[in-house]
DNA sequence: GCACTTTCATTGAATCTTCAAGAAGTGGAC
DNA sequence: GTCCACTTCTTGAAGATTCAATGAAAGTGC
């Protein structure tokens, strides 16, 4: 059983610090401004990004990195506020397309800026171009470290 | 407005990846092994680091950057475990304090190994010396600037 | 002492997440 | 075609978090 060094404690306390006082500032910017938490929030956008707007939910739920039922949940509050609509899937049956709305489209054209000047001022305002590669680096080495990977294993959970 | 350039984005999405990930594995590890989510582990790390195991409740919140709400509903959480205790504070009448038990050192001593283990195989095993410096660095310098750090502004919320 | 402001900590309601279970569809073996 | 294992997605309940409001004590100015 090996510890941790003097120097990886310091950076995993720094790490666990930094995390929690962002997730809590995004998620309160994006309350205050958009009417929801970070998270369904980048539901929103990565919908956003896909051809048609729309995604099979096990898709949006891998690339958003969340469970399926944490997915379901969210699409169904979001389907409330009128910014995601349900679709079956044409190819099977058992499937689901969450599309993005036209209104939920709007909420994000208004909040981007918003959210941009957020992340920004939080992170990249105040790292070097190094460091933002630096941090881009080691986020996908522990990303990649924590997914199957291995394909069609259960990818989560 | 300023956007975000193709390398912050990139970084951007794979920080987001990474710390969704590692939240979860690190909640799932520690409900599993401990009984309670990461947050609540951190506070009994906390607590057991201090000078006689106890700490003011709004110290305890700001070391562990989290609101007094949280943590009164986490210690109160705690302490149906037996996990924790609330003891007046004897020079402000105000105060509480959140005392460690001896049942909840054990739990420490007990899942600690594993839960150190998990965070060196996500992260530590995987980072090169000169990566886990610029973690930490990366990591101060964001959670510098998230704290009112003005003393004694309202530190959070 | 007295009014006023601030700090400490908690509470309840609303919201979000996790977990285990379950309904329904798919696809391969035979 | 039928059986069986697996995938997709949802659900409800339990637990966690946020937010706004509150009571009580401490500090401040006079």
């Amino acid at each position: 059983m090996k510890w941790l060094t003097e120097e990886e404690q310091a950076s995993w306390r720094a790490y666990v610090h930094a995390t929690t006082l962002l997730e809590d500032h995004l998620d309160r910017q994006l309350q205050r401004d958009a009417g929801m938490p970070h998270m369904y929030y980048a539901l929103l956008t990565t919908l956003s990004d896909a051809p048609t707007r729309r995604m099979r939910m096990t898709e949006l739920a891998q690339q958003t990195k969340i469970t399926r039922s944490r997915l379901s949940h969210a699409v169904t509050r979001l389907e409330k506020n009128g910014w995601i609509a349900r679709e079956d899937c044409p190819s099977d049956r058992r499937g689901q397309m969450a599309v993005l709305t036209d209104e939920g489209y709007a909420v994000l054209v208004r909040t981007a800026p918003g959210h941009v000047t957020a992340v920004r001022s939080a992170i990249f305002d105040r790292l070097t171009p190094e460091q933002v590669q630096q941090l881009g680096e080691i986020s996908r080495i522990i990303a990649e470290g924590l997914q199957p990977e291995g394909a069609d294993l259960p990818w989560l959970r």
